[in-house]
DNA sequence: GTGATTGCAAATCTTTTGCACTAAA
DNA sequence: TTTAGTGCAAAAGATTTGCAATCAC
């Protein structure tokens, strides 16, 4: 049974950090609770080091994109491509889309089973699929 | 009925840069053609620079960044958002996809017909769709 | 200890901008 | 003429990298 006052142990964000290879040091773990602790589903760079900043967490910036790569390449986080000017990065690594709203860089999940895409042509020779992307742009009315 | 050993008429792009309200220039003509008269589909302002470039066109990457903005806005171009590294450009405007080879940067048209997006959630309050980009993102195999 | 990780600042890369000059109407 | 467009070089952002200092094991 789960401790009381305790939503989720810092072992749980440890144990993730030792599942991927990842040295847990001090930076490490304050991010990834920040990221995988019921906080934001997308940040950019700059995003995550203000939230840490604001935390009283002392992380470079250069750490934290470092450490969103690191994050990526083990499977913890994906990114999203929605602007050429930043990268996104979504803590929900299942099967699904996005709703990007351009004037104020939000994103909004759309669950995976609700977009069917068929009858794709084939891909390009010698090449196979890895992942499909669905951005629906969305403005203000 | 055209005349022969005649493609397409100079005559063509430069109404269409008229037609767009864009003062038809040396450069905006010279890039027009490169662009409308048969080229690449996708082209990224580097390699529309360097194909400038090789056709002994004079224009600078800042006037070629500037170009590729404006035929956006004029509807002459579409933008693909696929990297987070550089912006790429399309001639065809019409409603299509993208297969994306991010080991080359190729990109590959897919028809809008072939892709279906069933059941879309209601995008966030106060926001219409603009738009739906998919991208089938390949590796090589 | 010792090898991985961090922080900082500098470097890099793409894209934008300011401004004097040039060309289209 | 008069005003829009161009080229250049410098600026601006986002991201990366080199390297000495620091930390996990």
């Amino acid at each position: 049974m789960e401790p009381i006052n305790r939503t989720r142990p810092y072992s749980q964000v440890l144990d993730r950090l030792r599942a991927a290879g990842l040295r847990p040091t001090r930076q490490r773990l304050a991010l990834a609770k920040l990221l995988f602790d019921g906080g934001d589903c997308h940040v950019t760079a700059e995003s995550l080091h203000s939230r840490a900043t604001a935390a009283n967490i002392r992380v470079s910036l250069a750490t934290v994109y470092n450490t969103l790569h690191q994050f990526t390449v083990s499977g913890l986080l994906r990114e999203i491509v929605v602007d050429a000017a930043r990268s996104y990065f979504d803590t929900n690594i299942t099967d699904h889309h996005h709703f990007y709203l351009e004037s104020s860089g939000r994103l909004e999940d759309i669950p995976g089973d609700r977009i069917v895409v068929a009858n794709l042509p084939a891909p390009p020779a010698g090449t196979s699929i890895r992942r499909i992307d669905v951005v629906v742009r969305v403005s203000e009315k």
